[in-house]
DNA sequence: GCCGTTTTCGGCCCGACTGTTTTCAGTCG
């Protein structure tokens, strides 16, 4: 909560600098930004540094410290204060136009005395601004479709990537079939995984632009045109989604892939450590610099493996791209051994239509698992505390001697009798002790009363945690992405908890929850917490879910020996105390 | 404002597009 509150004091600190310095890209500015990523990096616990650990973060300086810790002891910093005079936070508002940068906002300020949105509208609306210097008609009419659309496409807006990434998917699966086409990927933030993205972009490498582009160009989901150049082509889609597209020739698109994936940040570490070995790094490729420094000779552009190689680094996958350590690690061999897809031996938190929400049978969703080759498969339908999706105890003995009649059908892989328990109120499950005792594999998880104290719901998980039947907490903190918050944890005190009894933390594969999250999960890892990937699925068709669960545990820094189902099955199952 | 294998000053990633301009400023990624 501390840091949080600290990352929106740096937002605004910056929003505010911009400003003042009339350059999104000023010195100042970078530094500022640069703090910011350090502190996101950081400890959560920030009021427990002294003023010496705070300049200790990456970025941080004596001032930044200074501003940082003014905050925390008196809740203002002065210098934000007087920024706040000078530029109110309707006026400061207006950066959030796309096309309005502080130069501009600033002039329109002091030639027709704008300080908010209302009054810039009705200098559109007297055609005030195509009069201006530095402005025109065209310019008026673009600022004027930005305001109309700035409900829908402001520069914050963000969307859920479970809304973002299976268009992107749609796109790049239409699109990779077009002639001439070599290659295609989306990238930025979605291909990091991260859970909201601003927009989403598309990298095509292709021997034919000109033709890939005028089919990109004619894509039906586009409800407005933005930019529909022959290598630059912008457009918006009914949600409000905006949709970058690039075209390169097919030589060029690692280059292009690796600076359109960023993040911007890991991408100026990358181009710094180019700059160090005499290269240039750009989005065409990466260039040796000849002596007299008058030609640059290309070394490699064709994928992103080779650039990382010819800097020599270790390739460093997307998920990772965050400026958090990566690239350091890189350079010197050093990245931990993360887990990776096809390590997975089993999915652990499983449905079939014996829930209400369950779709499909059992039947068929043991059979989806065993095509994944999985060794093991827990069936973990809902406990009999979720009214509508529950199961009674008869329920569940039948359906586990359903289960039991179809190990003999699948001699390579091992069907665990589970179930999902539900984490009342007070850390309560369904059943009794003994009851619960009859499942080989539990995974407990939170579905309601989402609204108690901090103080009460880590009671609530501490009590889940310590009960001897349960092997796992499901879905951390109960969120979905972009439409409900989860609850709040202190995450110490359950991370020590898990340690102290041998229970898991999922990482919950759809893309609604992906919970627990990266930055808690990368927490968690430094504690030594056990690790589970599970896809929740509710469908046969859901098992690729995994996927995603993965990459979120890889943006954790999750390793190999800490995700317990990607241990052989004898091992695994000694860990729960199958027999 | 930050930082140091060029270490307390001098540099800080690199480029495209747009609209306004006659050579560039501003915005964006």
């Amino acid at each position: 909560m501390t840091k949080t509150a600290v990352l929106a004091m740096l937002d605004e600190l910056i929003a505010l600098t911009i400003l003042d310095e009339e350059n999104v890209q000023s010195f100042k500015v970078r530094a500022y930004e640069k703090a910011r990523r350090g502190v996101e990096n950081a400890t959560d616990d920030l009021p427990a540094l002294s003023d010496t650990q705070l300049t200790k973060i990456d970025g941080v300086g004596k001032s930044t410290a200074a501003k940082i810790r003014e905050y925390l002891t008196i809740g203002s910093v002065e210098k934000i204060d007087q920024l706040r005079k000078k530029y109110p936070p309707e006026f400061v508002a207006l950066s959030n136009i796309p096309g309005l940068g502080p130069k501009s906002i600033k002039t329109l300020r002091a030639k027709l005395s704008i300080n908010n949105l209302a009054d810039l509208q009705t200098a559109i609306d007297s055609q005030q601004l195509r009069e201006l210097e530095g402005f025109g008609a065209t310019s008026e009419e673009k600022i004027a479709k930005a305001i109309e659309r700035l409900g829908i496409s402001d520069k914050n807006r963000r969307f859920p990537i479970a809304d973002a990434l299976p268009l992107a998917q749609a796109l790049v699966d239409r699109w990779i079939e077009v002639e001439s086409v070599s290659d295609a990927t989306f990238c930025g933030s979605l291909r990091r995984m991260n859970e909201t993205v601003a927009d989403i972009d598309i990298t095509i490498g292709a021997s034919n632009g000109p033709l890939v582009a005028e089919k990109v160009r004619s894509s039906p989901e586009i409800t407005e045109m933005l930019a529909a150049g022959d290598t630059k082509i912008s457009f918006l889609v009914a949600s409000g989604l905006q949709v970058d597209v690039r075209i390169v020739s097919p030589e060029q698109f690692g280059a292009a892939t690796l600076y359109f994936t960023g993040s911007k940040a890991h991408t100026i570490a990358i181009r710094q450590l180019a700059l160090q070995q005499n290269m240039l790094l750009n989005e065409y490729g990466l260039f040796k610099k000849t002596d007299d420094g008058k030609e640059n000779i290309l070394v490699a552009s064709q994928t992103e493996q080779a650039i990382y190689a010819a800097l020599g680094c270790d390739y460093v996958a997307p998920e990772l791209r965050e400026a958090s350590g990566e690239l350091e690690a890189a350079a010197k061999q050093a990245l931990p051994d993360f887990i990776a897809l096809t390590d997975m031996k089993g999915d652990l938190h499983y449905h079939t239509d014996r829930s209400g929400d369950g779709r499909s049978s059992v039947e068929e969703m043991v059979a989806a698992a065993a095509a994944k080759g999985y060794s093991y498969l827990a069936i973990t339908d809902h406990g009999e505390d979720l009214a509508i999706n529950g199961s009674n105890r008869e329920q569940m003995l039948e359906h586990r001697d359903k289960i039991a009649a179809l190990q003999p059908s699948y001699p390579n892989m091992t069907l665990l009798f589970g179930c999902e328990l539900n984490i009342g109120p007070d850390g309560g499950l369904d059943y009794d002790s003994d009851f619960r005792a009859l499942f080989d594999y539990t995974v407990a998880s939170v579905h309601s009363h989402f609204d108690q104290s901090v103080d009460k719901q880590t009671q609530r998980l501490y009590n889940a945690i310590a009960d001897p039947s349960v092997h796992s907490i499901g879905h951390l903190t109960g969120r979905y992405i972009g439409k409900r918050p989860g609850i709040e944890l202190d995450m110490q005190t359950v991370f020590d908890a898990l340690v102290e009894h041998d229970v898991a933390l999922e990482i919950n594969g759809s893309l609604n929850r992906l919970d627990a999250a990266s930055d808690v999960v990368r927490q968690a890892t430094e504690r030594g917490v056990k690790l589970v990937i599970n896809t929740d699925s509710h469908h046969k068709s859901e098992l690729g879910r995994m996927e995603y669960g993965v990459l979120t545990a890889r943006r954790g820094w999750a390793t190999k020996d800490l995700v317990v189902n990607s241990w052989p099955r004898d091992k695994f199952l000694t860990w729960i105390g199958y027999n």
